[in-house]
DNA sequence: CTTGGTGCAAACATTTTGCAGCACA
DNA sequence: TGTGCTGCAAAATGTTTGCACCAAG
């Protein structure tokens, strides 16, 4: 598949949709149209800006994609796709929920530029083992964690 | 001072005190009743429990222990502290805000039981090397950051 | 066909705001 | 004595839910 030709989500839709599909007949929900264009939007955000949306975007990007969902259903597919562990929370501000696709991304943090409000998704891969340590001197297990890092355009010399 | 005598909180309220009124004289603003009450009742939270309060929980608090004060002037004035620099919001979970007192630790992380809903705030100092060195290498400078580990009781042997 | 799903609108929870009267500087 | 502050209640968010009709399995 050429890198360029902007269909580069395609590689994870099919096993993502998958993923979702299984989870829900596990339950005993159903593969709904609604539910598929949504995973497919969400895919199709990850692969532009950062990754993290909110629900409100979400419904925007939808609708002037020409799909017309409803809010209700929005939020309660994103629900459904979180507790399939698809899409994680991030907490990122307290106004309202952001969310990001979480295959292989469960232990990244999020580094903010508060003079451009963009968020550039890193990995912290020594955080994981610190993190660890630090549950397991307590006698806990460490499930996940979160990470938010503020920073502005500093104006100090980069050597 | 006995550290004994419930009257810990008293170390700091003055100097706290102090500085609040300072930044709101600087912007034109009034120390009132109101204003002192709030900041001496999260000054006293902090004491206990993990020093993590929400509004509303902050609010009923203060009713119980008899001050009457309005949600309108809890909100606004736990803007004021936050721009003081005197609290911090932390992101917790994405329901509602959380705050706490800020004084010196404006880099420590929360560990949450998942198991038992306890917040413990614990010391990560090597996370500010490491997310120093992150910024600078992308030429900006760290603000601030915010770390939420969840972790649940072990089933696993502790060694 | 049966069970669950959708859209809509109303309900909710949290936070913000407009306004009339009150109080600090 | 004037500008800012408070409480109240209404408005504004963001999210959830009840219900009637629709559709997946």
């Amino acid at each position: 598949m050429n890198p360029s030709d902007g269909l580069e989500h395609l590689s994870i839709i099919e096993p993502l949709c998958a993923v979702f599909r299984r989870k829900l007949k596990q339950v005993g929900l159903k593969y709904t149209p609604e539910r598929a264009q949504i995973l497919d939007a969400i895919i199709r955000r990850d692969g532009e800006s950062s990754g993290v949306f909110q629900a409100d975007e979400l419904l925007a990007a939808m609708r002037s994609a020409g799909f017309r969902v409803s809010k209700a259903t929005i939020y309660r597919t994103i629900k459904l796709l979180a507790d399939s562990g698809i899409i994680q929370q991030v907490l990122f501000d307290a106004e309202s929920a952001h969310y990001q696709l979480a295959y292989g991304k469960s232990a990244s943090a999020l580094l903010v530029n508060v003079d451009t409000r963009e968020i550039i998704p890193i990995e912290l891969p020594e955080l994981v083992s610190l993190r660890d340590r630090i549950c397991k001197a307590r006698g806990l297990a460490a499930e996940g964690h979160r990470v938010v890092i503020y920073a502005r355009v500093g104006n100090q010399m980069v050597k």
